[in-house]
DNA sequence: CATGAATGAGGTTTCATTCAT
DNA sequence: GATGAATGAAACCTCATTCAT
């Protein structure tokens, strides 16, 4: 298949093949509902809106999904598997020293995910995590336990080897990791009302912080 | 993890006067609504269980705020305001070192607001932005940017000192505030999923490595 | 007693009399509904603003009145009244030919009834009367019917005299009165819309050609 | 009284076309709440009450308006295109005295007009008028005004043909109107209460009265 | 498959009515 | 007597869901 994933549904100029069609619909109004449910929530987001959005009409809708809230449930797993897929690959990137390791990883995760329409997919669990616990339970058992054990693995290796500071690992990891959840957020949040985050900068900063402040030194001498 | 709020609304032990009830009204029901929109959002909130959780009637809901939308504004008001007033508070401690000076605000603003239930209005505010972006705004400019002024001075304190290494300032305090406001929402989030952070540990980890990836050492020798 | 209808709640500049208030209370709590009810309906009228017309609050209106329904009955006894005692003082008036009693009941009813706010009564009556047809009959068996006898005596009086034509005299009555009743509905809808009617033009219109519809004359030679 | 409209929304015989239903549902709507309107008058009216005379729930009314306000203006809006062409087709009939002209107006404006449930239209009107100040004002623009000119145009003609005595002709046609309105209100407010008018024989006692009224006749000689 | 008219439960809001002060 | 805070039934309106076409 040529085209994976057929953003914000063309006004259709060519009769595209129908197989085409049929087989993407699914993803074409997941998509469409992501970006409405980060907007505006779940309760907030009408069925009618995210037809209108994936251009089919309400109807269409339950042809794929049985309530709202499967097609809830369909947005985030569908915004899930990909950023699995982002974390089995970064498995590989071992090589270098730790600091190196944990910079690619956290650079890595924003680029595959973060910054990517998944990014919104943390915002919209957040939101929603009380309303569906099971989801966030899910999303945090799958993804965010994921990230940490990669993260667990470079700062082990670190320490281990003298590079960082002994510490406490699981805390070092829910630090390293909020500022990235965080700028995802805002991505979400704040940045629409003008309050812009330049990603880059951003992240050099969190990374040199977080390096500079596990490295292990000479104290004295 | 310690749940300071005292909950609200005790069922009416004795018939307390007309007079004291109407003027405890208004920040009786913004209690209440505060709780449930930070569990459900503003949309899946419904004004029958704010009313209930409040122990009044529907219908009283509308003699204090015109529309649920006003009632929402008013919670953020009355969620502002003390927090403003611990920022001013804070303004005065200004002793020790730039490294001292930054545990405390830290630390601080975590036990004056992240920590009460002001940490909610934090999560609500980044769920609702987008359907409201004049609140977020305002609590933007008015929280937000008041506790950026005073990590500015702290950081630009300690450059000036030569204790903290030259940095980008701004972006400092961006990645310096991220872990305190992830913090607030993840106790509101997937905290209910079991998935639970003791502040004391993860803020201490947070000062920790924030100080020590700010300080000035001599690198070679 | 002095003042005999009080209108338009003085706003009490100085402390008067506490019997005379309560005395006067029931018809300052009618006259500000009358207004309201002629201006926006019965259903339409909310207590809340015939209280604040009152200057009463909204409970007070209960110490004189059962249910909204009540105060309404109240209006209308009270708008019917005078017109009664209009309607019997005109009795008297019999001199002169048919031609000059029929203009003086017409002019009559027009000082003495529509021109007041009882006109306002007539526009509510039939606003409401499929409301409350109990209502209606009353209002069209006490006031209505009197008014027709007034002219019917008119009408015979100048048909048995030979000033008039013989006539249809029930239908007469009715074409008489409907002009009337039309100005008064007309004052309280159309114009106020800017759509204005001079009564003493109109009125002397319509005597004018109802009389000499009416008059016998020598059609041939 | 002769009732001579047929009563809406037979219960659905059989299963109409999906289409044919939803083009003629706007008008099955405006039919159902005009006669509620009219009844109740517009506060006094259920949405519910509309849905159910019109045979379908209550969501369906939002399907064709948006609001209740909406729905009352194109009651009000359907009501007065007929009277319109109504209107427009006896410019024609101008032929014979004016004094025919004139009772073919009047007549004729009764049995297009007054005596269909476009009737209802002008005590709906005249009952809310207050209420809806813009929509009284339409409707006195479109209708009445244009009454008033064909009747103008009878009227003068009359008086220059010297068959009319000469009056002031403004104040002749709200004469002349006058009756006829009040027979249209009076059938939907009096004539409930039981008391009943014949409107040919009113209507003809009234033609009577004002060509009458208005023919010129060489008084002395 | 796709549509969109129709539904009706449930939400927000209003307001006549009550009652402690 | 007078008040106005409180109530809750009932109104307007929304929207997830269904189903005939």
């Amino acid at each position: 298949m040529i085209v994976a994933v057929p953003e914000s549904a063309a006004p259709e100029s060519a009769p595209v093949s129908r197989r085409r069609r049929k087989d993407a619909r699914p993803s074409e109004l997941t998509a469409a509902a992501l970006e409405l449910f980060v907007e505006k929530g779940f309760a907030g987001t009408r069925l009618d809106d995210v037809a209108a959005r994936a251009g089919v009409s309400k109807g269409t809708l339950y042809l794929y999904f049985d309530s709202k809230e499967a097609l809830f449930k369909a947005v985030i797993e569908e915004g899930i598997v990909p950023a699995l897929a982002a974390a089995e690959q970064q498995m590989a990137s071992f090589s270098g020293s730790a600091a190196v390791m944990l910079r690619s990883l956290l650079i890595g995760w924003w680029q595959q995910v973060g910054s990517t329409r998944l990014g919104g997919i943390a915002k919209l669990i957040i939101s929603e995590s009380r309303n569906f616990p099971e989801v966030a339970q899910y999303y945090h058992d799958r993804v965010i336990a994921r990230g940490r054990s990669l993260l667990r693995a470079a700062l082990k290796r670190g320490i281990d080897a003298g590079e960082f500071r002994p510490m406490n690992v699981e805390s070092c990891i829910d630090v390293a990791i909020a500022p990235l959840l965080m700028l995802a957020i805002w991505r979400h949040s704040f940045c629409y009302c003008g309050n812009d985050i330049d990603p880059r900068v951003y992240l050099d900063t969190h990374v040199d912080l977080l390096v500079n402040g596990l490295l292990a030194r000479e104290e004295k001498e």
